[in-house]
DNA sequence: TCTGCGTGTGAAAACGTTTTTCTCGTGCCA
DNA sequence: TGGCACGAGAAAAACGTTTTCACACGCAGA
C-alpha cells in the first residue's frame, strides 16, 4: 500500500536504530519522526494516528537519539566542565555532590579534571574541556588568573574576576561568629593560622578575622600567627605550622585554624606536645567536614553549607548559559557556628614541654 | 590567480573556524586539510609546501576540531562513565583520582553519577550515560545485579558478573594480615564488625576473616559479631553497632571493624563507654583513608592501594574498549598492614559502665 | 473559476568531521 | 600513439539529527 518500496522493513536487532531505520519501518521520513518525538512546533499538523504509530514504534525498538548527532546540530552539549584542585578533599567533594545533584536534575552532566593547583594544568584542562564543547565551567576552590571565554561560576574563588560569578562564604560574618564565641568563653590570647595563598579564600578570611579582632579589641601579635605552607588537603597541613607555633613558646589559650583539616592536624600537634584540647587550648576550624564531628575531640567549627553552595553554583551557571539574568557577581552564603568539644573556657595550663 | 572565487577569505574573528572556513582561506578543500592535520595515510601525495601552508594556517587561526562532529563520524567518544555510590567517600574519591589520572593521560574524560546505592538510580544513570555514548563503565564500590552491554570494570565489586572485570583487594591475604597481627599481640577475645550487604566487598571480606579465624583457632561466638546497618559513609556507620556490641556485656580485647570510617565511629563509642583505646580494646580498620593516620588514636589498618586500583581499573577498561586482551576476570591487588596506635597487647581492662 | 489557506508530509540543507573514490593533468615507456 | 602510473587535490558520501521550505491536495470564499 505504501508508495515507497522499502516500507515495513524492521530494524535489524544488531544495528542501532536511528530516525532513518525507524522511518523505513514506518514508511515515514526521518523529519516527521523527529517532529513527533520532539513535540516540535509544526507537529500540530500531524494527525494523532500517525503520532501514535511513531511513538509506539520508537518505544518498541527502544529508539535512543544519538546525543552526539543532536549536539552537533543544535550546538548544545548539555555538559559543563568542573575544575577542582584535587578529588581527595572533603570540601571539594561535598560541593561537587551538590553540583552533580542539580546538574543531573536539569539533564546536564559534567566532566571533571583535577589541576592540583598548578596554573599550567588548569590552563591545559580548561582547554581540553573547551575542545569538548562544554557550555560552561564550575571552579571549586580554584585561584583564577584571568577571565573566561565561557560562563563560569567559582565556589570560594577569592578574587573578583570579570565575568566569573563567585559563590562564597560570608567571611565577615564567619569571623564574627568565631571570635565572638572565643571571647564569650573568656579567651584573650588567641593564635591564628593563616591559609596558604594558593587556597582561594585564604586572604579574604584572614582580613576579615583581623578586622573583627580589632573591633573586639583582641590583640594579635606576630608571634601568635602562623601560615600554612603545604598544598595538600590532609591534617598534615596544620601539623607542622602548629609545631612551629608551639616552638616559639608564646602562651595562647585558643587557636583559630584555617580549616578543619588543619585543625585536626593542629590538635594532633598540641597533644603530641603534652597539651590537652580543649582544656589547655581551644581549637576551632572552618568547614565542618564530615570527620569534624567524629574527631576526638569533636571540632567546634564554622559550617559552610557546601552541598547547597554546589547547588547554587550549578543553578547560576545554567542561568548564565541560558542567557537569563543571573544576579550579582558575588553570591554570599551564610555560615553557621557549630559548637562541639574542642572549645571551652580557658583552664589551667601546663607548661609546654620545651620553650 | 586561484580557480575559486572565494580564495583567500580570512575567517571572521567572530565565527568559529572549521575545516571549511580554513579551506576557503587556503583555497583547498576541507578533505585535504583534514588529511594533512591528521597525518592520515594518503597524505603522502600532498607536497610539503601545501602541508606547511595548512599547518601554519591552522595554528594561526587556532583551529580546534569539533569534538562532536568527529565523534559522530568516527563513532568514538573518548568518554567513559563512572558510577559511584556517593562522592563524599574517601574510598571512592581516592580510586576516582587514580581513574582520572590514567584517563586524562590517554585522552579520555569521564562522566560521573552517584547512585546512592539505589538500584533504580544505578539503572537510570547507566542508561543516561549510555545515551551519551560512553564507551565503557567504571563501577566503584557498587553492587551489580546483571551484566552490561558495554565494557565494564568494577573496583571492589563483590560478585562475579559475566563480562565485568573485577579489581579487588586480596581479601584472604588481608584477613591473614589482620588476624595474625592481633594473635601475635596476644589477643584471644576478638569482636568482629561485618559490613552491610549493600557494600560490595562485605560478604567476601567476612568469609575470609572467618576462614582465617578458624585456621588460627580463634573462637568467634555469635555474641561478639555485629553487623553494620547504615548506608552512609561516615563514622556513625560504626558508632551504633559498637554500642550494640557493648550493650551485650561480653568481654573482648580487640575489634576488627569493617573499614576505617566504622572504626573511627567504634572508637568513639568505646571511649564514650569509658574504655581506653588501645589499652582496653585494640581496634583495626580497613582501607587506610586519609584521616586514619590523624585520628586519635591513629588507626592500625589494612591499606588498600586505592589510587593504584583506580589506575589499574582505567587501564583495563581502555584495553577492553580497544579490544585488546585484558587478562583475567578478577585482578587482585595486595594489601599492606599499617600498624599505628590503635592496637597493642591486651592490657588491664576496666569494667564496662553498664552490663 | 480563481485565489488562498490549512493539512500532512517529504525533501533538502545544515552541523563539522573523516574517508573513500574520482578527476585531471603530465610525464614516461613500450 | 596508446596506455599507464602518479601527483595533487576535489568531490562525494557518510555519521544522525533538526529545521526550514516546498509541495500536493482538498476545500472554502470571492
Amino acid at each position: 500500500m505504501g508508495k515507497r518500496t522499502k516500507a515495513g522493513i524492521e530494524p535489524q536487532p544488531g544495528q542501532s536504530v536511528s530516525l532513518r531505520t525507524l522511518g523505513d519501518y514506518l514508511d515515514l521520513s526521518p523529519a516527521t519522526i523527529s517532529l513527533v518525538l520532539n513535540n516540535a512546533p509544526g507537529v500540530r499538523s500531524i494527525p494523532q494516528e500517525t503520532r501514535d504509530r511513531v511513538t509506539e514504534a520508537a518505544a518498541r525498538f527502544d529508539y535512543r537519539p544519538s546525543f552526539y548527532a543532536r549536539s552537533l546540530r543544535k550546538r548544545q552539549t548539555f555538559s559543563v566542565g568542573v575544575l577542582v584542585p584535587d578529588l581527595n578533599d572533603h570540601y571539594v567533594t561535598q560541593v561537587l555532590a551538590g553540583v552533580e545533584e542539580y546538574l543531573i536534575e536539569e539533564g546536564y552532566f559534567y566532566l571533571t579534571a583535577s589541576h592540583r593547583r598548578k596554573p599550567d594544568l588548569l590552563d591545559e584542562y580548561s582547554r581540553l574541556l573547551m575542545d569538548r564543547s562544554v557550555e560552561g565551567f564550575i571552579l571549586i576552590d580554584t585561584v583564577l588568573e584571568h577571565s573566561w571565554k565561557l560562563p563560569a561560576v567559582a565556589v570560594a574563588g577569592h578574587r573578583t574576576i570579570e565575568g566569573v560569578t563567585n559563590v562564597m562564604l560570608d567571611q565577615r560574618h564567619s569571623a564574627e561568629l568565631v571570635l565572638r564565641h572565643l571571647v564569650e568563653l573568656g579567651h584573650k590570647k588567641i593564635a591564628f593560622m593563616r591559609g596558604g595563598s594558593h587556597s582561594s579564600d585564604a586572604d579574604d578570611r584572614w582580613e576579615c578575622l583581623m578586622a573583627v579582632a580589632r573591633e573586639l579589641k583582641i590583640d594579635v601579635p606576630e608571634a601568635l600567627t602562623v601560615q600554612l605552607k603545604l598544598r595538600v588537603s590532609a591534617p598534615v597541613l596544620g601539623f607542622e605550622p602548629a609545631r612551629e607555633l608551639l616552638a616559639r613558646g608564646v602562651d595562647f589559650t585558643a587557636i583559630v585554624c584555617y580549616n578543619d583539616e588543619s585543625a585536626i592536624g593542629a590538635i594532633r600537634a598540641l597533644m603530641d606536645h603534652g597539651l590537652r584540647v580543649p582544656k589547655d587550648v581551644s581549637v576551632v576550624g572552618f568547614d565542618d567536614i564530615q570527620s569534624a564531628a567524629f574527631n576526638n575531640p569533636s571540632l567546634t567549627t564554622i559550617r559552610q553549607p557546601l552541598n547547597e553552595m554546589g547547588i547554587v553554583a550549578a543553578r547560576i551557571l545554567l542561568q548564565r548559559i541560558r542567557g537569563e539574568e543571573s544576579g550579582p557577581d558575588t553570591v554570599p552564603v551564610q555560615p553557621e557556628l557549630v559548637i562541639r568539644e574542642s572549645t571551652c573556657p580557658p583552664g589551667a595550663r601546663r607548661a609546654p614541654r620545651k620553650s
